[in-house]
DNA sequence: CCCGAATATGCTTATTTCTGCCGTTTTACG
DNA sequence: CGTAAAACGGCAGAAATAAGCATATTCGGG
């Protein structure tokens, strides 16, 4: 009966290699915080026991920690930060996927910090020929995996809660940029108060980004649309892309779509 | 019978010579992230045999990993790094942790990137107050957590293989920095030669890290000394301490102190 | 022009690895 | 406790691999 799942199925996963396979879990948990062995034996279309294998071969080599029912990351400093990526990761995976789509070779793009830019960043096609401009350490760190990527890290002083350059050096740093692309995350959309932020000293640094970028698009869960937070960024007339959730109904973004924003849904 | 076709449609065929066919390897390896025997087997018109002998070879000049079924890009290097940091956990901990009483409280601190710097920023005491300016985005994340530290990151090129960055703008951030205490991870130590590491780049930041602190330590395992690696940092008169591990013989030693370097045994 | 070494390739055979399945034991949790 | 899920160990078929051998091609020197 398996083998019937496997039929009816068969894109070419059938060539999936052992070591590819491997190479995935550990990709997954580094973006999740944890696999779950039925989630991937699902994934991957192989037996659990063959994932049960991987993970124990894996924790073999300290690549993982071994839990009943799955596995968590060996490093204790890497999963804070998963945990709060944890949060949404259905809908923030499906934003970052589509956001990669505006992306063309070639181009120089300036990606904001954040959990959902770093999803944009762990799934960059591998083929994509991009030079990405960050302020973000995590996401340096993630795209130097990356064979196709050249990284260039913004510096600063770090803003320890959002793991990200901040200050005036950062914004210096910016100056010298002209980037085709700018991709941030955002605290809060408004249609009539704009872009917004939790923190001050990020608001001025999304503000260098958008002013050293030819086009800028915003990524944006949906619970975020139509709410504002304390700090300005800057009016919605400066965003060319909204990417968000397809649940979003309709009515919310018109005032958007008005404004001239193309509106992604994913 | 399979074999005459293929010898007769190859002699005629057979401009494609064996370097020529691990090129074709190595580009799709590029563009699919993996290759698979069989495929590699049809579209090349030679037998799996000689496909293995091919990405053996390949993957003998560290062109790319061989694994069962094909092969995959290199690892990453974020796995070389985590690799690279189990090599001598034992060793580098205690220095690191040696490393750390040099330091008091509100000073400013440069800290290099690689491995042994950032068992350095893992171990800092908890209580310890101070500001650390680094040009390695794993260690901006380690520092991340730490209650009492202050983190600057140094902008600039990322050099993958080792995760730091490098060139002109984060020399330039350097020039304005005034720290009072410089670490340094090296490649080579020589009593003649002086501080020698494997990468031009990183040469030229170590360079810039020196010459903006007060005092220079140099981190370095018991191997490393009196070994000269490609690119020369600097002379031995900028150090002010060395680091090293206990086991290191008295004799080896002299040199350096001889030279007026303290001389830490951890 | 011919011979022989060096290389490259394909084939055969023995060995290893991978994977799914099954039965048993252990673990998590109400 | 008791139940269901999970884990472990062993097994067998299939695929992949390594090792050794045979053949063909190339190249250099009599």
């Amino acid at each position: 009966m398996q083998n019937q799942v496997i039929l009816r199925t068969s894109r070419k996963i059938n060539a999936m290699l052992t070591a590819e396979r491997r190479r995935y879990i550990l990709e997954v948990l580094g973006r999740d915080g944890k696999v779950l062995i039925p989630a991937l034996s699902a994934d991957l279309r192989v037996s659990e026991d063959t994932v049960r294998r991987d993970l124990r071969d894996l924790a073999g080599e300290g690549l993982l920690q071994r839990v009943h029912g799955g596995a968590l990351p060996r490093s204790p400093s890497t999963a804070n930060y998963a945990a709060r990526q944890q949060q949404a990761p259905d809908a923030k995976a499906r934003i970052a996927r589509a956001a990669t789509g505006l992306i063309t070779n070639d181009q120089v793009v300036l990606l904001d910090g954040g959990t959902t830019a770093l999803q944009v960043a762990q799934h960059l096609p591998h083929e994509l020929r991009v030079t990405i401009i960050t302020p973000s350490p995590p996401i340096a760190v993630a795209l130097a995996e990356h064979p196709n990527v050249e990284v260039v890290i913004l510096g600063g002083k770090l803003y320890k809660h959002a793991l990200v350059s901040v200050g005036a050096a950062t914004l210096d740093s910016l100056r010298m940029v002209r980037a085709d692309l700018c991709m941030l995350g955002v605290g809060g959309l408004h249609p009539e108060l704009g872009v917004s932020t939790d923190d001050l000293e990020e608001a001025h640094v999304k503000r260098g980004m958008i002013d050293s970028a030819a086009e800028v698009v915003a990524l944006t869960s949906a619970e975020k649309i139509n709410t504002a937070s304390p700090y300005i960024v800057g009016p919605l007339s400066q965003l060319d892309y909204i990417v968000t959730e397809s649940e979003v109904p309709d009515h919310l973004l018109r005032p958007y779509e008005n404004a001239g924003i193309a509106v992604i849904r994913a």
